[in-house]
DNA sequence: ACAGAATTACTGCGCGACGCAGCGATAACG
DNA sequence: CGTTATCGCTGCGTCGCGCAGTAATTCTGT
């Protein structure tokens, strides 16, 4: 399937060079700008939406999905509480656990900051076939397994084994 | 074009409500860990990022594109100029203005961290035939578009106009 | 041509988010 | 049943950030 199309080596080219930083870039800018439309930081909208992806979780669980100590996750929860978007609910299994849950306010702020944005999406997506938006959704989810990977290979690495052993540039 | 497939609506909502929100918090994740590899901040990372996709440009517009005040903008350059990844270089025309460009070490150092995962998104790719790609950068650009056009909305929002106005979740 | 307004980048200062270390409470284990 | 591990939570110091003010330079209007 490879090197039929003598283009195939630029399409790749813009796509990981170009397209998808892109991208990356302005969605991190634009969970910034959500975030501070809703008066918290960002660590705490990517917390949101980490409960909003995987459902409630325990505080440390939710502190290894947004890279935080249980320390700093206890104060974001605390923040998270005090704004109204999180409940904290006792686990009745084990006495030691308490269960971070969104709450319906909170779940409707998040939706409602990206609103537009899911709506521009939509139209978007009207310019596309179903044989499209399966490719589209094939990629999304290769690209969704090997940046957990990527992650979690970085998060145990000695912190220096980059040059030697990665892939060159 | 639309409604032809019944199960349309089922990967709409698949690719808007999970596909895409699912990679977009592992590509902040992502940035985060990169970020404490680097030693640097998420802020700094992102300034990076800006600085590899559009080029030298100044401090004021820096900070426009990490959404930072022009005070805090300088303090992230003086780390970055620091950690030996960003230069200060003196603009000629506009004795008032400084050029921020990054440094053959910076660019090699952000490569070096994201080489891991350009590596396994480049073996992705190859289960994807020339039309796919084609497909995927349309879709990015448009997303690209779409995205960028929301953080402007949302920058020059007046902070309450999204119930009223907002297009129903 | 020149005085005033505007733009650019840069510093004190206070606030707040985070990591680290330590603590009490509960659970799991031998 | 005593010991150890796990979970979540609190002082304390550090540091990034916004706000306000400043010096230098450019632009503007008459």
């Amino acid at each position: 399937m490879t090197k039929l199309n003598p283009d195939r080596e630029a399409l790749l080219a813009e796509i990981i060079g170009d397209a998808v930083p892109g991208w990356a870039i302005l969605v991190v800018r634009l969970n910034n700008v959500v975030a501070n439309r809703l008066g918290v930081t960002d660590t705490d909208v990517q917390c949101l939406h980490v409960l909003g992806h995987h459902g409630p979780t325990t505080p440390s669980v939710l502190a290894k999905h947004v890279n935080l100590t249980t320390g700093s996750a206890s104060r974001m929860i605390d923040r998270l509480v005090a704004a109204g978007c999180v409940r904290r609910v006792a686990d009745p299994d084990d006495r030691r656990r308490v269960l971070i849950e969104p709450t319906q306010e909170g779940l409707d702020r998040v939706t409602a900051a990206y609103s537009g944005l899911i709506a521009r999406t939509r139209d978007d997506l009207g310019a596309f076939g179903d044989e499209e938006l399966s490719t589209l959704i094939r990629f999304m989810r290769t690209a969704e397994r090997s940046t957990a990977a990527e992650i979690h290979r970085l998060k145990s690495a000695p912190d220096d084994e980059e040059s030697p052993t990665g892939a060159r540039v």
